[in-house]
DNA sequence: TAGATTGTTAATCGATTAACAATC
DNA sequence: TAGATTGTTAATCGATTAACAATC
Protein backbone atom coordinates (compact mmCIF):
# COMPACT_ATOMS: atom_id res chain seq x y z
CA UNK A 1 0.00 0.00 0.00
CA UNK A 2 2.77 2.21 1.13
CA UNK A 3 4.77 1.67 -2.19
CA UNK A 4 1.60 2.35 -4.65
CA UNK A 5 0.81 5.71 -2.45
CA UNK A 6 4.60 6.65 -3.27
CA UNK A 7 4.26 5.62 -7.20
CA UNK A 8 1.20 7.67 -7.51
CA UNK A 9 2.62 10.70 -5.58
CA UNK A 10 5.74 10.45 -8.19
CA UNK A 11 2.78 10.03 -11.18
CA UNK A 12 1.34 13.32 -10.22
CA UNK A 13 4.47 14.87 -9.99
CA UNK A 14 5.51 13.93 -13.16
CA UNK A 15 2.02 14.85 -15.00
CA UNK A 16 2.54 18.44 -13.34
CA UNK A 17 5.70 18.65 -14.17
CA UNK A 18 5.06 18.25 -17.90
CA UNK A 19 1.42 19.20 -18.58
CA UNK A 20 2.21 22.44 -20.04
CA UNK A 21 4.81 21.09 -22.47
CA UNK A 22 3.73 17.62 -24.43
CA UNK A 23 7.56 18.08 -26.07
CA UNK A 24 9.32 17.59 -22.77
CA UNK A 25 6.50 14.85 -21.75
CA UNK A 26 7.37 13.15 -24.64
CA UNK A 27 11.22 13.98 -24.59
CA UNK A 28 10.68 12.23 -20.95
CA UNK A 29 8.60 9.42 -22.19
CA UNK A 30 11.95 8.91 -24.05
CA UNK A 31 10.88 6.50 -26.66
CA UNK A 32 14.45 6.82 -28.07
CA UNK A 33 14.12 8.80 -31.08
CA UNK A 34 15.72 6.96 -34.37
CA UNK A 35 18.51 8.93 -36.12
CA UNK A 36 16.80 8.35 -38.96
CA UNK A 37 13.68 10.31 -37.67
CA UNK A 38 15.85 13.25 -36.79
CA UNK A 39 17.63 13.66 -39.87
CA UNK A 40 14.66 13.61 -41.67
CA UNK A 41 13.69 16.93 -39.25
CA UNK A 42 15.36 19.62 -40.56
CA UNK A 43 14.17 18.75 -44.07
CA UNK A 44 10.55 18.99 -43.15
CA UNK A 45 11.71 22.46 -41.63
CA UNK A 46 13.19 23.60 -44.75
CA UNK A 47 10.36 22.73 -46.95
CA UNK A 48 7.61 24.15 -44.46
CA UNK A 49 9.48 27.13 -44.75
CA UNK A 50 9.18 27.15 -48.25
CA UNK A 51 5.57 26.81 -48.12
CA UNK A 52 5.24 29.58 -45.37
CA UNK A 53 7.36 31.79 -48.15
CA UNK A 54 4.73 31.02 -50.63
CA UNK A 55 1.98 31.80 -48.39
CA UNK A 56 0.54 28.18 -47.94
CA UNK A 57 -1.15 28.13 -44.75
CA UNK A 58 -2.20 23.91 -44.77
CA UNK A 59 -0.85 20.75 -46.30
CA UNK A 60 -1.74 17.14 -45.69
CA UNK A 61 0.19 14.33 -45.43
CA UNK A 62 -0.32 13.36 -49.13
CA UNK A 63 0.74 16.89 -50.69
CA UNK A 64 3.56 17.42 -48.32
CA UNK A 65 5.00 13.89 -49.74
CA UNK A 66 4.71 14.90 -53.52
CA UNK A 67 7.22 17.73 -52.64
CA UNK A 68 9.42 16.38 -50.18
CA UNK A 69 9.64 12.68 -51.68
CA UNK A 70 9.06 11.05 -48.21
CA UNK A 71 5.76 9.09 -47.70
CA UNK A 72 2.75 10.08 -46.53
CA UNK A 73 2.44 7.64 -43.94
CA UNK A 74 6.34 8.19 -43.11
CA UNK A 75 5.55 11.53 -42.30
CA UNK A 76 2.64 10.46 -40.37
CA UNK A 77 4.67 8.22 -38.88
CA UNK A 78 7.62 11.07 -38.35
CA UNK A 79 5.57 13.75 -37.26
CA UNK A 80 3.65 11.64 -34.43
CA UNK A 81 6.93 10.85 -33.16
CA UNK A 82 6.62 14.76 -31.42
CA UNK A 83 2.61 14.84 -30.82
CA UNK A 84 -0.15 15.21 -33.11
CA UNK A 85 0.13 18.08 -34.66
CA UNK A 86 -2.60 17.95 -37.33
CA UNK A 87 -6.09 17.46 -37.58
CA UNK A 88 -8.37 14.80 -39.10
CA UNK A 89 -10.05 16.08 -42.32
CA UNK A 90 -7.94 18.66 -42.88
CA UNK A 91 -4.56 18.10 -42.79
CA UNK A 92 -1.40 20.01 -41.09
CA UNK A 93 -1.65 24.08 -40.48
CA UNK A 94 2.08 24.91 -41.85
CA UNK A 95 3.17 27.62 -39.80
CA UNK A 96 2.05 25.60 -36.42
CA UNK A 97 4.44 22.49 -37.47
CA UNK A 98 6.87 24.70 -39.04
CA UNK A 99 6.87 26.45 -35.32
CA UNK A 100 6.82 22.96 -33.54
CA UNK A 101 9.36 21.82 -35.45
CA UNK A 102 11.69 24.81 -34.63
CA UNK A 103 11.18 23.82 -30.96
CA UNK A 104 11.88 20.34 -31.41
CA UNK A 105 14.86 21.05 -33.23
CA UNK A 106 15.86 22.94 -30.31
CA UNK A 107 16.60 26.25 -32.56
CA UNK A 108 15.31 28.71 -30.17
CA UNK A 109 17.95 28.05 -27.71
CA UNK A 110 20.99 29.94 -27.86
CA UNK A 111 24.76 28.58 -27.57
CA UNK A 112 27.65 30.89 -27.34
CA UNK A 113 30.18 28.98 -30.06
CA UNK A 114 33.61 29.17 -31.40
CA UNK A 115 35.55 28.51 -34.51
CA UNK A 116 38.25 27.09 -34.24
CA UNK A 117 40.66 26.64 -37.03
CA UNK A 118 40.72 29.91 -39.13
CA UNK A 119 41.84 28.48 -42.59
CA UNK A 120 39.52 28.77 -45.54
CA UNK A 121 36.56 26.57 -43.89
CA UNK A 122 36.88 28.01 -40.63
CA UNK A 123 36.08 31.47 -42.47
CA UNK A 124 33.70 30.47 -44.56
CA UNK A 125 31.87 29.05 -42.01
CA UNK A 126 31.93 32.25 -40.14
CA UNK A 127 29.66 33.59 -42.92
CA UNK A 128 27.64 31.02 -43.32
CA UNK A 129 24.79 32.21 -43.47
CA UNK A 130 22.81 28.65 -42.22
CA UNK A 131 24.13 29.68 -38.68
CA UNK A 132 21.53 32.66 -38.38
CA UNK A 133 18.12 30.69 -38.32
CA UNK A 134 19.64 28.51 -35.51
CA UNK A 135 20.57 29.75 -31.76
CA UNK A 136 24.09 29.56 -32.38
CA UNK A 137 25.91 33.19 -31.86
CA UNK A 138 29.49 32.68 -33.27
CA UNK A 139 31.69 34.81 -30.65
CA UNK A 140 35.30 34.35 -32.18
CA UNK A 141 37.88 31.96 -34.24
CA UNK A 142 40.58 30.58 -33.08
CA UNK A 143 43.95 29.89 -34.75
CA UNK A 144 47.72 28.79 -34.19
CA UNK A 145 49.35 31.06 -36.75
CA UNK A 146 50.82 34.13 -35.37
CA UNK A 147 50.19 35.87 -38.74
CA UNK A 148 46.76 35.19 -38.28
CA UNK A 149 45.90 35.99 -34.85
CA UNK A 150 44.39 39.43 -34.34
CA UNK A 151 43.27 39.87 -38.14
CA UNK A 152 39.47 40.33 -38.29
CA UNK A 153 36.83 37.76 -40.28
CA UNK A 154 33.84 39.98 -40.71
CA UNK A 155 33.53 41.35 -37.35
CA UNK A 156 35.08 38.74 -35.39
CA UNK A 157 38.51 38.64 -33.96
CA UNK A 158 40.74 35.75 -34.68
CA UNK A 159 42.44 34.57 -31.42
CA UNK A 160 45.45 32.77 -30.04
CA UNK A 161 44.57 29.08 -29.48
CA UNK A 162 46.50 28.63 -26.47
CA UNK A 163 43.76 30.93 -24.83
CA UNK A 164 40.68 28.67 -25.66
CA UNK A 165 40.77 27.33 -22.40
CA UNK A 166 40.15 30.12 -20.96
CA UNK A 167 38.08 32.05 -23.45
CA UNK A 168 35.56 29.15 -23.23
CA UNK A 169 35.47 29.59 -19.22
CA UNK A 170 34.75 33.51 -19.34
CA UNK A 171 32.41 33.67 -21.81
CA UNK A 172 30.11 30.81 -21.17
CA UNK A 173 30.99 29.14 -24.53
CA UNK A 174 29.08 25.74 -24.89
CA UNK A 175 29.80 24.75 -28.85
CA UNK A 176 32.80 24.54 -30.83
CA UNK A 177 33.28 24.03 -34.32
CA UNK A 178 36.33 22.18 -35.44
CA UNK A 179 38.02 23.02 -38.75
CA UNK A 180 41.80 22.41 -37.47
CA UNK A 181 43.85 19.57 -39.86
CA UNK A 182 42.78 16.42 -38.44
CA UNK A 183 46.29 16.08 -36.55
CA UNK A 184 44.61 18.63 -34.22
CA UNK A 185 40.91 17.77 -34.03
CA UNK A 186 41.77 15.59 -31.07
CA UNK A 187 43.94 17.13 -28.27
CA UNK A 188 41.92 20.60 -28.87
CA UNK A 189 38.68 18.26 -28.61
CA UNK A 190 39.30 17.03 -25.67
CA UNK A 191 41.07 20.19 -24.17
CA UNK A 192 37.80 22.36 -24.86
CA UNK A 193 35.30 19.41 -23.53
CA UNK A 194 37.55 19.78 -19.95
CA UNK A 195 36.21 23.57 -19.78
CA UNK A 196 33.11 23.05 -20.67
CA UNK A 197 31.79 22.53 -24.13
CA UNK A 198 28.95 20.59 -24.23
CA UNK A 199 28.47 20.15 -28.65
CA UNK A 200 31.23 20.33 -31.48
CA UNK A 201 30.17 20.61 -34.67
CA UNK A 202 33.34 18.51 -36.30
CA UNK A 203 34.58 18.84 -39.62
CA UNK A 204 38.22 17.33 -39.16
CA UNK A 205 38.28 13.87 -40.47
CA UNK A 206 38.17 12.20 -37.86
CA UNK A 207 36.26 9.95 -35.31
CA UNK A 208 36.71 12.18 -31.37
CA UNK A 209 37.15 10.37 -28.74
CA UNK A 210 35.24 12.54 -26.21
CA UNK A 211 32.67 11.48 -23.09
CA UNK A 212 29.76 10.31 -24.48
CA UNK A 213 27.51 12.90 -22.81
CA UNK A 214 29.37 15.15 -25.35
CA UNK A 215 27.58 15.31 -28.79
CA UNK A 216 29.74 15.55 -31.51
CA UNK A 217 27.97 16.28 -35.68
CA UNK A 218 30.52 15.27 -38.01
CA UNK A 219 30.61 16.79 -41.76
CA UNK A 220 33.24 14.68 -43.26
CA UNK A 221 33.61 15.75 -46.77
CA UNK A 222 36.14 13.18 -47.71
CA UNK A 223 33.60 10.70 -47.01
CA UNK A 224 30.59 12.73 -48.96
CA UNK A 225 32.97 13.07 -51.59
CA UNK A 226 34.23 9.23 -51.61
CA UNK A 227 30.49 8.68 -52.12
CA UNK A 228 29.91 10.47 -55.18
CA UNK A 229 32.91 8.80 -56.34
CA UNK A 230 31.69 5.70 -55.73
CA UNK A 231 28.22 6.43 -57.16
CA UNK A 232 29.63 7.95 -60.29
CA UNK A 233 31.58 4.81 -61.01
CA UNK A 234 28.57 2.62 -60.38
CA UNK A 235 26.69 4.68 -63.15
CA UNK A 236 29.87 4.53 -65.63
CA UNK A 237 29.49 0.15 -65.31
CA UNK A 238 26.01 0.66 -65.96
CA UNK A 239 26.51 2.55 -68.71
CA UNK A 240 29.14 0.56 -70.68
CA UNK A 241 26.99 -2.66 -70.05
CA UNK B 1 18.53 -26.71 -78.12
CA UNK B 2 19.07 -23.58 -80.15
CA UNK B 3 18.20 -21.85 -77.11
CA UNK B 4 20.34 -23.52 -75.18
CA UNK B 5 23.27 -22.91 -77.06
CA UNK B 6 22.56 -19.12 -77.36
CA UNK B 7 22.30 -19.16 -73.07
CA UNK B 8 25.97 -20.70 -73.09
CA UNK B 9 27.20 -18.84 -75.59
CA UNK B 10 25.99 -15.37 -73.89
CA UNK B 11 27.73 -17.42 -70.93
CA UNK B 12 30.80 -17.37 -72.06
CA UNK B 13 30.64 -13.92 -73.59
CA UNK B 14 29.85 -13.04 -70.30
CA UNK B 15 32.61 -15.18 -68.42
CA UNK B 16 35.75 -13.92 -70.89
CA UNK B 17 34.61 -10.63 -70.57
CA UNK B 18 34.77 -10.42 -66.44
CA UNK B 19 37.23 -12.77 -65.90
CA UNK B 20 40.16 -10.38 -65.28
CA UNK B 21 37.92 -8.24 -63.21
CA UNK B 22 36.19 -9.46 -60.12
CA UNK B 23 34.72 -5.60 -59.69
CA UNK B 24 33.10 -5.07 -62.39
CA UNK B 25 31.77 -8.96 -62.46
CA UNK B 26 29.98 -8.24 -59.36
CA UNK B 27 28.53 -5.05 -60.29
CA UNK B 28 27.53 -6.37 -63.54
CA UNK B 29 25.73 -9.06 -61.24
CA UNK B 30 24.33 -6.00 -60.01
CA UNK B 31 22.86 -7.20 -56.56
CA UNK B 32 22.13 -3.61 -55.66
CA UNK B 33 24.56 -2.73 -53.14
CA UNK B 34 22.70 -0.60 -50.77
CA UNK B 35 23.22 3.24 -49.68
CA UNK B 36 24.02 2.07 -45.71
CA UNK B 37 27.14 0.32 -46.98
CA UNK B 38 28.56 2.72 -49.55
CA UNK B 39 28.27 5.02 -47.17
CA UNK B 40 30.60 3.10 -44.83
CA UNK B 41 33.27 2.14 -47.60
CA UNK B 42 34.99 5.91 -47.43
CA UNK B 43 35.45 5.32 -43.38
CA UNK B 44 36.87 1.24 -44.41
CA UNK B 45 38.67 3.50 -47.03
CA UNK B 46 40.06 6.28 -44.14
CA UNK B 47 40.87 4.00 -41.46
CA UNK B 48 42.89 1.11 -43.70
CA UNK B 49 44.91 3.86 -44.79
CA UNK B 50 45.50 4.92 -41.10
CA UNK B 51 46.68 1.50 -40.70
CA UNK B 52 49.05 1.37 -43.60
CA UNK B 53 50.94 4.63 -42.20
CA UNK B 54 51.26 2.40 -38.94
CA UNK B 55 53.02 -0.18 -40.73
CA UNK B 56 49.97 -2.79 -39.94
CA UNK B 57 49.94 -5.37 -42.89
CA UNK B 58 47.02 -7.49 -41.64
CA UNK B 59 44.16 -7.27 -39.65
CA UNK B 60 40.79 -9.27 -38.58
CA UNK B 61 37.20 -8.33 -38.73
CA UNK B 62 37.40 -8.58 -35.22
CA UNK B 63 40.45 -5.74 -34.57
CA UNK B 64 39.21 -3.76 -37.33
CA UNK B 65 35.75 -3.96 -35.68
CA UNK B 66 37.60 -2.52 -32.08
CA UNK B 67 38.80 0.62 -34.07
CA UNK B 68 36.37 0.87 -36.49
CA UNK B 69 33.02 0.57 -34.47
CA UNK B 70 30.76 -1.64 -36.71
CA UNK B 71 31.01 -5.42 -35.45
CA UNK B 72 33.25 -7.68 -37.20
CA UNK B 73 29.87 -9.41 -38.57
CA UNK B 74 28.61 -6.26 -40.38
CA UNK B 75 32.50 -5.64 -41.65
CA UNK B 76 32.60 -9.27 -42.91
CA UNK B 77 29.17 -8.80 -44.91
CA UNK B 78 29.93 -5.27 -46.28
CA UNK B 79 33.37 -6.58 -47.74
CA UNK B 80 31.89 -9.47 -48.76
CA UNK B 81 29.49 -7.65 -50.99
CA UNK B 82 32.45 -6.52 -53.54
CA UNK B 83 34.90 -9.96 -53.25
CA UNK B 84 36.50 -11.89 -50.34
CA UNK B 85 39.14 -10.01 -49.67
CA UNK B 86 40.37 -11.96 -46.69
CA UNK B 87 41.48 -15.33 -45.90
CA UNK B 88 40.51 -17.76 -43.07
CA UNK B 89 42.54 -18.13 -39.96
CA UNK B 90 44.53 -14.56 -41.17
CA UNK B 91 42.19 -12.02 -41.89
CA UNK B 92 42.56 -9.27 -44.48
CA UNK B 93 46.20 -7.97 -46.25
CA UNK B 94 45.53 -4.12 -44.84
CA UNK B 95 47.56 -3.23 -48.12
CA UNK B 96 45.57 -5.45 -50.48
CA UNK B 97 42.34 -4.07 -48.98
CA UNK B 98 42.80 -0.57 -49.22
CA UNK B 99 44.05 -0.67 -52.69
CA UNK B 100 40.38 -2.96 -53.32
CA UNK B 101 38.22 -0.19 -51.43
CA UNK B 102 40.21 2.25 -53.47
CA UNK B 103 39.41 0.59 -56.93
CA UNK B 104 35.33 -0.29 -55.52
CA UNK B 105 35.03 3.38 -54.41
CA UNK B 106 36.24 4.52 -58.03
CA UNK B 107 39.18 6.80 -56.85
CA UNK B 108 41.86 5.65 -60.08
CA UNK B 109 38.74 7.59 -61.92
CA UNK B 110 40.01 10.84 -63.08
CA UNK B 111 37.23 13.66 -63.68
CA UNK B 112 37.73 17.40 -64.61
CA UNK B 113 35.71 19.27 -62.15
CA UNK B 114 34.76 22.52 -61.73
CA UNK B 115 33.52 24.65 -58.53
CA UNK B 116 30.36 27.13 -59.50
CA UNK B 117 30.86 29.62 -56.74
CA UNK B 118 33.54 31.61 -55.65
CA UNK B 119 32.28 32.93 -52.20
CA UNK B 120 34.14 31.98 -49.21
CA UNK B 121 32.90 28.37 -49.48
CA UNK B 122 34.01 27.79 -53.34
CA UNK B 123 37.04 29.18 -52.23
CA UNK B 124 37.38 27.03 -49.09
CA UNK B 125 36.78 23.79 -51.42
CA UNK B 126 38.98 25.13 -54.40
CA UNK B 127 42.09 24.93 -51.74
CA UNK B 128 40.26 21.55 -49.85
CA UNK B 129 43.16 18.99 -49.47
CA UNK B 130 40.49 16.09 -49.56
CA UNK B 131 40.85 16.24 -53.64
CA UNK B 132 43.93 15.23 -53.75
CA UNK B 133 43.89 11.26 -52.76
CA UNK B 134 40.48 11.46 -55.26
CA UNK B 135 40.48 11.48 -59.07
CA UNK B 136 38.49 15.18 -59.29
CA UNK B 137 40.75 17.37 -61.08
CA UNK B 138 39.94 21.01 -59.91
CA UNK B 139 40.35 22.80 -63.31
CA UNK B 140 37.93 26.67 -63.10
CA UNK B 141 35.88 28.69 -60.43
CA UNK B 142 33.07 30.66 -61.77
CA UNK B 143 31.12 33.23 -60.57
CA UNK B 144 28.64 35.31 -61.08
CA UNK B 145 29.90 38.65 -59.71
CA UNK B 146 32.47 41.13 -62.46
CA UNK B 147 34.48 41.90 -59.41
CA UNK B 148 35.76 38.42 -58.84
CA UNK B 149 36.13 37.45 -62.60
CA UNK B 150 39.44 37.43 -63.64
CA UNK B 151 41.10 36.90 -59.88
CA UNK B 152 43.04 33.90 -59.06
CA UNK B 153 42.03 31.37 -56.34
CA UNK B 154 45.76 29.33 -55.80
CA UNK B 155 46.63 28.45 -59.55
CA UNK B 156 43.25 28.58 -60.41
CA UNK B 157 41.07 31.24 -62.64
CA UNK B 158 37.66 32.61 -61.61
CA UNK B 159 35.61 32.72 -64.89
CA UNK B 160 32.16 34.73 -65.53
CA UNK B 161 29.71 32.01 -65.12
CA UNK B 162 28.13 33.40 -68.48
CA UNK B 163 30.50 31.01 -70.65
CA UNK B 164 30.32 28.09 -68.60
CA UNK B 165 28.41 25.89 -70.88
CA UNK B 166 31.28 26.80 -73.74
CA UNK B 167 33.82 25.47 -71.17
CA UNK B 168 32.19 22.69 -70.28
CA UNK B 169 32.11 21.64 -73.51
CA UNK B 170 35.35 22.67 -74.67
CA UNK B 171 37.63 21.23 -71.76
CA UNK B 172 35.09 18.01 -70.91
CA UNK B 173 34.34 18.81 -67.62
CA UNK B 174 32.07 16.14 -66.17
CA UNK B 175 31.53 17.19 -62.05
CA UNK B 176 30.44 20.53 -60.63
CA UNK B 177 30.71 21.63 -57.07
CA UNK B 178 27.62 24.00 -56.76
CA UNK B 179 28.33 26.28 -54.12
CA UNK B 180 25.89 29.18 -54.88
CA UNK B 181 22.84 30.69 -53.22
CA UNK B 182 19.79 28.62 -53.31
CA UNK B 183 18.13 30.29 -55.62
CA UNK B 184 20.80 30.23 -58.64
CA UNK B 185 21.63 26.51 -58.05
CA UNK B 186 18.36 24.77 -60.02
CA UNK B 187 18.60 26.76 -62.90
CA UNK B 188 22.60 26.06 -62.82
CA UNK B 189 22.41 22.49 -62.51
CA UNK B 190 19.71 22.17 -65.17
CA UNK B 191 21.94 24.17 -67.76
CA UNK B 192 25.35 22.79 -66.78
CA UNK B 193 23.52 18.98 -67.11
CA UNK B 194 22.34 19.90 -70.34
CA UNK B 195 26.17 20.26 -71.80
CA UNK B 196 27.81 17.14 -70.31
CA UNK B 197 27.95 17.19 -66.73
CA UNK B 198 27.34 13.47 -65.06
CA UNK B 199 28.07 14.20 -61.06
CA UNK B 200 27.15 17.53 -58.84
CA UNK B 201 28.44 17.53 -55.50
CA UNK B 202 26.29 20.15 -54.62
CA UNK B 203 26.70 22.59 -51.22
CA UNK B 204 22.94 24.47 -51.82
CA UNK B 205 20.67 23.71 -49.73
CA UNK B 206 18.59 22.67 -51.86
CA UNK B 207 17.37 19.22 -53.56
CA UNK B 208 17.98 19.80 -57.26
CA UNK B 209 15.75 17.97 -59.47
CA UNK B 210 17.68 16.60 -62.75
CA UNK B 211 17.82 13.36 -64.69
CA UNK B 212 17.77 10.18 -62.55
CA UNK B 213 20.88 9.32 -64.08
CA UNK B 214 22.76 12.72 -62.77
CA UNK B 215 24.54 11.24 -59.62
CA UNK B 216 24.14 14.46 -56.98
CA UNK B 217 25.90 13.94 -53.55
CA UNK B 218 24.48 16.82 -51.20
CA UNK B 219 26.41 18.31 -48.07
CA UNK B 220 23.43 20.36 -46.26
CA UNK B 221 25.34 21.83 -43.72
CA UNK B 222 22.43 23.24 -42.31
CA UNK B 223 20.52 20.09 -41.78
CA UNK B 224 24.10 18.90 -40.22
CA UNK B 225 23.73 21.71 -38.15
CA UNK B 226 20.02 21.32 -37.28
CA UNK B 227 20.19 17.60 -35.90
CA UNK B 228 23.72 18.87 -33.95
CA UNK B 229 20.84 21.76 -32.24
CA UNK B 230 18.12 18.53 -32.04
CA UNK B 231 20.80 16.26 -29.96
CA UNK B 232 22.21 19.34 -27.90
CA UNK B 233 18.11 19.99 -26.76
CA UNK B 234 17.98 16.39 -26.04
CA UNK B 235 20.88 16.06 -24.03
CA UNK B 236 19.93 19.41 -22.10
CA UNK B 237 16.05 18.01 -21.54
CA UNK B 238 18.02 14.57 -20.38
CA UNK B 239 20.06 16.95 -18.22
CA UNK B 240 17.87 18.53 -16.34
CA UNK B 241 15.81 14.96 -14.97
C1' DT C 1 -23.72 15.06 -43.66
C1' DA C 2 -20.06 13.18 -46.76
C1' DG C 3 -15.40 13.45 -47.86
C1' DA C 4 -10.90 13.96 -46.38
C1' DT C 5 -7.23 13.03 -43.65
C1' DT C 6 -5.23 12.04 -39.40
C1' DG C 7 -3.17 8.90 -35.69
C1' DT C 8 -2.01 4.37 -34.95
C1' DT C 9 -1.80 -0.60 -35.39
C1' DA C 10 -0.37 -4.37 -38.29
C1' DA C 11 2.30 -6.16 -42.22
C1' DT C 12 6.28 -5.91 -44.90
C1' DC C 13 10.69 -4.99 -46.08
C1' DG C 14 15.56 -4.37 -45.41
C1' DA C 15 19.60 -4.09 -42.62
C1' DT C 16 22.25 -5.84 -38.81
C1' DT C 17 23.81 -9.46 -35.91
C1' DA C 18 24.63 -14.25 -34.73
C1' DA C 19 26.13 -18.67 -35.81
C1' DC C 20 28.89 -22.00 -37.89
C1' DA C 21 30.90 -24.90 -41.57
C1' DA C 22 34.80 -24.32 -44.53
C1' DT C 23 39.54 -23.70 -44.70
C1' DC C 24 43.87 -21.23 -44.25
C1' DT D 1 47.85 -30.34 -36.74
C1' DA D 2 45.16 -26.96 -33.86
C1' DG D 3 43.65 -22.38 -33.64
C1' DA D 4 41.97 -18.55 -35.93
C1' DT D 5 39.16 -16.35 -38.94
C1' DT D 6 36.73 -16.00 -43.06
C1' DG D 7 32.46 -16.27 -46.12
C1' DT D 8 27.80 -17.11 -45.88
C1' DT D 9 23.33 -18.65 -44.23
C1' DA D 10 19.86 -18.03 -40.76
C1' DA D 11 17.79 -15.27 -37.01
C1' DT D 12 16.81 -10.95 -35.20
C1' DC D 13 15.96 -6.39 -35.04
C1' DG D 14 14.40 -1.95 -36.64
C1' DA D 15 12.48 1.03 -40.06
C1' DT D 16 9.17 1.76 -43.66
C1' DT D 17 4.82 1.11 -45.73
C1' DA D 18 -0.02 -0.23 -45.78
C1' DA D 19 -4.41 -0.25 -43.87
C1' DC D 20 -8.17 1.51 -41.49
C1' DA D 21 -10.99 3.14 -37.57
C1' DA D 22 -11.59 7.60 -35.53
C1' DT D 23 -12.99 12.12 -36.31
C1' DC D 24 -12.71 16.79 -38.10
Amino acid sequence: MNKILTYSTDFVIIITKFRKNKQKWVSFMARQISMAVIRRLPKYHRYLKDLLEKDVNRISSKELSKIIGFTASQIRQDLNNFGGFGQQGYGYNVEELHREISKILGLTEEYNTVIIGAGNLGQAIANYAGFKSSGFKIKALFDINPRMIGLRIRDLEILDIETIQEYIKENDVKIAVICTPKEKAQKIASDIVEVGIKGIWNFAPIDLELPEEVIVENVHLTESLFTLSYLLNEQKLKDEE
